[in-house]
DNA sequence: AATATATATCGTAAATTTTCGATATGCAAC
DNA sequence: GTTGCATATCGAAAATTTACGATATATATT
């Protein structure tokens, strides 16, 4: 009854591509503790983290940060949520933990 | 007296680099157990393997192995020793161990 | 010395990734 | 419905990575 949660091999490459660019590595990180990198969002930080925010933080193009983002959620790292006009962003805990549990003992 | 072993984040980048192309890993993962992957080796394997035969594991030619087997050590996952025209590969478990902590409670 | 073998390095072509600006889409306010 | 804002998607340029064959280097054998 598929108990095993294991992921497949193409999954595990997809995520650890997603991890090789300092910049998603950065997202992830700020993602940890939003409350200490986005103090300044109107939007409860529960919701999860504005796309703009994450955005302005990067330095970098809006459409650059939106691929970025998709390529962290494709991975599963992370997922958003739409509310109105704007999407927030949040970390997977499961998935990153489940992640490190087989990356550990795969390497 | 730099007790702190801690890797930079430059060096972080490296590894993950390092670790993000499926050859290399399988490369690592082969390394991890020579007497299951290397059994027709000559030498003796606690020396580590013999960089021609990682070449014809993977099928690639030898100078792109060559290059994966550069991109690991410049990582520090393995290292060589020169024996005669040899080289031989073998891991360097600590740094991999220190790696996996590294990146646990940075991701 | 000449030849053979093992590996590293070089130059380069092909593939992939990253980035951007422009545009499309979707919602909200007027 | 038009205008404005947030985000996603598209198309293309630039940068990086991967792969190869050819060559260099170093050791071993004859």
């Amino acid at each position: 009854m598929d108990m095993d949660e294991t992921m497949s091999s193409a999954e595990l490459d997809e995520m650890i591509k997603a991890l090789s660019h300092p910049v998603r590595r950065d997202i992830l990180n700020w993602l940890k503790q939003p409350e200490v990198y986005f103090a300044d969002q109107e939007h409860p930080l529960s919701i999860g983290v504005c796309a703009g925010k994450i955005d302005q933080k990067t330095g970098l193009s809006q459409s650059t940060v939106s691929a970025h983002l998709a390529t962290l959620q494709r991975a599963g790292f992370i997922s958003s949520k739409k509310v109105g006009q704007w999407s927030f962003f949040s970390r997977n805990e499961d998935v990153i933990q489940h992640f490190l549990a087989r990356l550990t003992d795969q390497l």
